[in-house]
Order: structure tokens, then C-alpha cells, then sequence
DNA sequence: TAGAACCTTGGAGTGCGCTCCAAGCAAGCG
DNA sequence: CGCTTGCTTGGAGCGCACTCCAAGGTTCTA
């Protein structure tokens, strides 16, 4: 039972200001422990994205060892907030897949980055209906003082 | 194979004009297939969510079928509500015990909401952020003709 | 130089939220 | 009456996104 996992909830990673305790000194070749120190996914997961081809094949030590660059960081950042966003895996390897194959899918890429923008706005709009729910059913419990309060708001 | 399904893409169900198509008469006692017809959930989930104590007991016909009340449309909603906002089912499960276990409950469920509503502020902000991300790199798709774009944006 | 801590791989396992199946009962229609 | 359509149940199956395992090689610290 290795120790690993335990570090932050996962779903606030990428809400932390960035830059905080990221690329700690000037070097371009971290470990991959030390990429879970700051990315906060596992090594597990570090290692799967690689084999479904949702990261590009990590530059090696000599004796095979993954040795992640600056750039790679740079990518996990962005598939962080994609992650959030609720876009299945699937389509971000999808979007990896055009970047490796070069110039000439920039329009799919553009197109792809923009329905993914139409869909966070959706999902935010989403989010405050059900605030708004959310703040109704909140002010109910707040005034009716406990006394007769069983679930016969709105 | 059976119909169903195809109704909906099922994330942006709630997020239509409340009383749309819903209580389409003064009755309340729906059978399972006017309940799929208004929530977009399928027959097979709402026995589900029955099955786990999402729901009450549903109120039964003389032959033993689910007719559904106002109420647990009104239930429906708020369950579809708080689904988007990536709350486990089994915390939902965890509400609607509270509920069911009567008003000295008030105070835990006064909680559970306030605490929902901050996960919702938290999601919103995070999606915020990535908008932001997108926003980024969709101006430097738009700006760079096309020419020298090989996802070196930042 | 010993030992702990860390890294490698392919493949199997897990938890969640459904999703479907088989077998059977019930209601409506030509 | 037979047929179609819709409903019932418990339990099995599925897809996604990890998560872990076994067996072995490497690197760091004392």
C-alpha cells in the first residue's frame, strides 16, 4: 500500500493560482513524482494518459524513466481545465490527436475549442439555475424557524 | 429493443423554462412513461432511483404500476437540479433520508444545502477559469492565420 | 554498499451511475 | 380472442475514468 493520493480533493487543483508552486527551479526535467507533487493527479493516472494517447510520449532518462518537460506541464494545466468542464477523455485525446498531426487540423481545432467554449458558458447557466434553486429552498429553511418545516417549499 | 431514450440530451433538461410541458393536466397520478416524457430521465432510472431511496415509495395503481405525484415531479426537479451540479447520488440519497426522517432533521439539511450552494459558487468560479483558458487560446487560433500554429499558444 | 524509496510495464480490478434483460402480468383494440 | 403496448421485478452488465497489482530495475541516503 504505497503512500501517494491524499493530496488535495482533485476538483480544486486547477482553482489554486497557478504558477504557485510550479516549476520550482529553471530545469525542463521533472520526475514523475514530482509532477504529481504539483499537478495533484497520480502517478497512475499520469502513466494511463500517456498510453491513451492523451499526453504525448514523455521525453526518457537514460535508463527509461519519464523525465516531464515545462511544455507537458503546460498541457496537463490545460487538460486539468478541460477535466472540469465534464468533456469526456475521449475528446481530449481526440484534440491531442490534431495537435500531433500538425498544421494543417487547425480549423477542426478552432471549431473544436469553440463549441467547448459554448459548452462552459451552457454549463455555467446551468449552474445558476440551480443557485437560484439552491438559494430559494435555502431562504424557506432560513424564515420558517424549524417548526413546521418537512419539505413544503416553493 | 424498446423506444425510449432519444428524448433530450438529458443535460440541459432542467435548464429549459420550468413548467414547460409539466402537469399538462390537474391530475397527479402520471404512470412511469408521462414521467419519462417530462423529466427525459429514463423508465429504468427513476425505478433506479426509487430502488436506492432517491425517491419516497411511489404511490401504486390497484394493479401495483408507479403513478407519480405533483410532489414527486417537484422532487424530480430538485433531483436534476442538484445532478448538475456534479453532487453524488448517494449525498442525494443521504438528503432525501433526511427528509423522509421528518422535521428534527432541519438543521442537517440546512446544511447540506448551504454547503451545495458553496460547491456551486466553487464550480461556477472554476468554469470561469477555464473560460478564460479557452478564451486565450481561441484569440491566438483567431489571430494566427494558420500559418505558424502548432499549439505553442500561452 | 546496503537498504529504502522510487521508477518501470501490461493487465486486471473498482466504483459510479446508470442500462438492460428475462419472465411475466395487465389493459386496450380490431 | 389474439395481439400489441406498457408495466412489474431482481439481478446482471456496461462505459467511463481511473486505480491497483506483481515483478522487477534504478536512484538516493547513510
Amino acid at each position: 500500500m504505497t503512500v501517494m493520493e491524499t493530496t488535495g480533493t482533485r476538483t480544486d487543483i486547477c482553482a489554486a493560482p497557478p504558477q504557485q508552486n510550479r516549476r520550482p527551479d529553471g530545469e525542463d526535467r521533472y520526475t514523475i513524482s514530482e509532477v504529481v507533487a504539483f499537478t495533484g493527479l497520480t502517478a497512475h493516472t499520469l502513466r494511463w494518459y500517456e498510453r491513451i494517447g492523451l499526453m504525448p510520449h514523455i521525453d526518457r532518462s537514460h535508463t527509461g524513466q519519464r523525465r516531464y518537460s515545462n511544455r507537458d506541464l503546460d498541457w496537463l494545466d490545460l487538460v486539468g481545465k478541460l477535466r472540469l468542464t465534464g468533456m469526456p477523455v475521449a475528446d481530449m485525446v481526440r484534440y491531442a490527436e490534431l495537435v500531433r498531426e500538425g498544421d494543417h487540423t487547425y480549423v477542426e481545432r478552432f471549431e473544436l475549442l469553440r463549441t467547448t467554449r459554448e459548452d462552459v458558458l451552457a454549463r455555467i447557466d446551468e449552474l445558476r439555475g440551480t443557485l437560484a434553486v439552491l438559494d430559494r429552498k435555502i431562504s424557506f429553511y432560513a424564515d420558517a424557524g424549524h417548526a413546521l418545516a418537512s419539505e413544503r417549499s416553493r
